[in-house]
DNA sequence: GAAGTGATATCCT
DNA sequence: GGATATCACTTCG
């Protein structure tokens, strides 16, 4: 399998975010397909994003390079992993928020202590074992990788994003259906 | 339907 | 320096 180039990556988030959808995330022996995504602009309309108020200790991967990994905690207990998207110094991220397990399923399983192992953000990378520690991690060259796949056969819903209050209305969800 | 979790950012002194 | 409001969610009742 090969990991997706830099150039898929440096493009504008809401195209990153339509094209990874069916694509394949790896970490070690844990696999899933990317079903549902979310993209978050950096442009400064978009207050719903984190990079809204500007580049921060915390958001300052999320300006990098594209193709890195941006981890973060949210309420407390739980990680969720972006995808930097745009060109280096422009800021854009996709949320991944939910996959399709592959492989490594026992792993999941043993990881989630329960079957529904990686239907929302806060729940895959508990399946798939990603931390903070990833936080700015490469996903072209490290150990965890998103690969391509082939075509999907799904469609492609556009919805608006789920669980913010500011710029509610943008249809910037994708799911694969 | 509500609680709970802790890092972050934004106020306060 | 410290306090508090916020948060892109999950779990349990």
């Amino acid at each position: 399998m090969k990991a997706l180039p830099r150039s898929f990556y440096a493009r504008h988030t809401v195209e990153v975010a339509r094209d990874l959808l069916g694509k394949i995330l790896v970490h070690g022996k844990t696999s899933g397909r990317i079903i549902e995504v979310e993209a978050y602009l950096g442009g400064g309309d978009d207050l719903a994003a984190h990079t809204a108020r500007g580049i921060t200790d915390r958001t300052r991967v999320i300006f990098g390079p594209p193709g890195h990994a941006y981890v973060y905690l949210i309420y407390g207990m739980y990680e969720c992993l972006n995808v930097v998207a745009e060109p280096d110094g422009i800021p854009g991220c996709v949320l991944i928020r939910a996959l399709e397990p592959v492989s490594g399923l026992a792993i999941m399983r043993r990881r989630r202590g329960r079957a529904d192992l990686a239907s929302g953000p806060g729940k895959l990378t508990v399946a798939m074992g990603i931390t903070r520690a990833h936080d700015g991690a490469d996903l072209v060259r490290g150990p965890l990788r998103i690969v391509d796949a082939p075509p999907h056969a799904g469609e492609i819903q556009i919805t608006p994003r789920i669980g913010i209050t500011k710029s509610v209305d943008w249809p910037l969800r994708f799911v694969l259906v």
